[in-house]
RNA sequence: GGAGAGGUGGCUGAGUGGUCGAAAGCACCGGUUUGCUAAAUCGGCGUAGGGGUCAAACCCUACCGCAGGUUCGAAUCCUGUCCUCUCCGCCA
């Protein structure tokens, strides 16, 4: 969420940056409101200093008929004071709802455009795309050879879109959490794992906005809380309403948890296999700091996404995402996309991580601040989020990338120590 | 799920209708004193919004888990709700 001052005297800008962003606007009308508003606050701030003198008065009155005109006149102050406070609260309400749709400010460098075909390559990873000597399989078809993925069942049990996963592929998916949460706890993140499900209210500061037609959220019945779409929601959360001391920051954290996409309205582009699902798994990352080192920090964690997959030995780009891409809380976002010769024809780029620096955005919906020693008053934190392995698609990577003739599929060094062997399948 | 207790400033903890934004202690910051440390002593010490000033001082408003209600006036009374703790039941 943006800052209602910073609208009111940057309306411009902000009618642009949507205009990039390609979100539909009513700043105009927010600021009418605004100023509105202001008007009322002052009156009604009046009203209640009056209201307060009177009511401070009558105890130190000693006359009673004194007393009787004087709460006759606070009456009346009051009934004044609920009359704006109702006003007041009206246009409060219209400038919070138009505000909560206005997207963050995006990036200067980020490149401008409508969507992701406008995203800027920045650069590639260690290992080039593959060159295959034998027809290469998709990860169904090799996930199939071995009993890996059982969409079927999943459907049986819970839905399209569900799947069980079984076998070497159990092990393959645990030794990637535990690399990359060991790889994290080396880098400084403190390992957590979260809660499944958070309070709508979360939700809303973080930017996912559940409930609507076309969220992207499972709701709980009868409650206020939802299945969370990825622990950026929870991590994010952990801190809502808190001061923070600057001495305390960075706080770096990873989270593993599930996450639920309705994927609503994503059918005609559903993919094949574990690319579009409605539960997996992930390592996410997340960030609080100063506005000074965010930058510094998204690039921390965008170079140890890189890290991450170069161990993996996986192909893959980073793009610069484009303002029409960027979605409503980042402020910039870099993309990992890895070569996924299984995609299309004859393999395709498949996104299979992002980072984001969303800086006061989440935090000024989620009540998130720092104090500086010395300093009074209080500032927004930054807010950063990055996936360290998303396991439905980096299984998708793996098992493409690796393969082997045969159908069985190389376990890369790095995963050695957590899955005790070299290959799977056979 | 049942029964009870409680949620007050960084912490402990007073406060049951009238200058209470809130006693006191601790912690913290600053001054004084002391050869150093410790101790003593004095002062300061919440957040947000608005006004004011070159900047401050200063002034106003809101906030005692949260949301409502009663009242001229609520931390204090009423209702709902969330959370915490204790005991019982159930249970991975």
């Amino acid at each position: 969420m943006l800052d209602r001052k910073f609208i009111v005297e940057n309306a411009a800008a902000v009618k642009l940056n949507c205009r990039q962003r390609g979100v539909p606007e009513q700043v105009d009308a927010l600021v009418n409101y605004e100023l509105q508003r202001r008007e009322k606050l002052k009156r009604l701030e009046e009203l209640n200093r009056l209201a307060n003198e009177v009511a401070k008065s009558i105890g130190q009155l000693p006359d009673a008929a004194a007393r009787e005109a004087r709460k006759e006149e606070g009456r009346r102050l009051r009934e004044e004071k609920d009359q704006v406070q109702r006003e007041h609260d009206e246009l409060d309400r219209q400038v919070h709802e138009i505000q909560l749709r206005l997207p963050n400010m995006a990036h200067p460098d980020a490149p401008i455009g409508d969507d992701d075909l406008a995203n800027v390559e920045l650069s590639r990873g260690k290992h080039a795309p593959r060159v295959f000597d034998f027809p290469a399989l998709d990860h169904l078809q090799i996930g199939e050879k071995w009993s890996w993925i059982d969409f079927e069942g999943g459907a049986r049990t819970t839905g399209a879109g569900f799947y069980f996963l079984k076998g070497e592929l159990v092990l393959l998916d645990l030794a990637l959490q535990q690399f990359a949460v060991n790889e994290l706890l080396r880098r400084g993140y403190t390992p957590t794992i979260t809660p499944d499900l958070a309070q709508d209210s979360i939700l809303e500061g973080i930017g996912f906005l559940p409930r609507g037609p076309e969220t992207q959220v499972y709701s709980i019945h009868d409650s206020t809380l939802s299945l969370i779409g990825t622990a950026e929601i929870t991590l994010g959360g952990l801190y809502s309403g808190q001061v923070l001391d600057e001495t305390q920051l960075p706080i770096r954290i990873c989270g593993i948890s599930h996450c639920y996409r309705t994927e609503a309205g994503a059918a005609g582009r559903a993919g094949r296999g574990l690319y579009r699902v409605h539960q997996f798994t992930k390592v996410e990352m997340f960030a609080f700091t100063t506005p000074e080192t965010s930058e510094a920090l998204h690039e921390e964690l965008k170079q140890i996404e890189c890290e991450l997959f170069d161990a993996l030995e996986i192909p893959y780009r980073v793009v610069d995402t484009a303002t029409g891409d960027l979605g409503g809380p980042a402020h910039r976002k870099f993309d990992l996309e890895a070569w996924m010769p299984g995609r299309g024809q004859g393999g395709e780029w498949g996104e299979v991580t992002s980072t984001s620096n969303c800086t006061d955005y989440q935090s000024r919906r989620l009540n998130i601040r720092y104090k500086r020693a010395g300093e009074k008053g209080t500032h927004y934190v930054h807010t950063l989020n990055g996936t360290a392995i998303a396991l439905s698609r980096a299984l998708i990577a793996i098992l493409e990338n690796h393969q082997l003739a045969d159908g069985t599929v190389r376990v890369p060094s790095c995963l050695h120590p957590y899955l005790g062997r070299t290959t799977l399948g056979g």
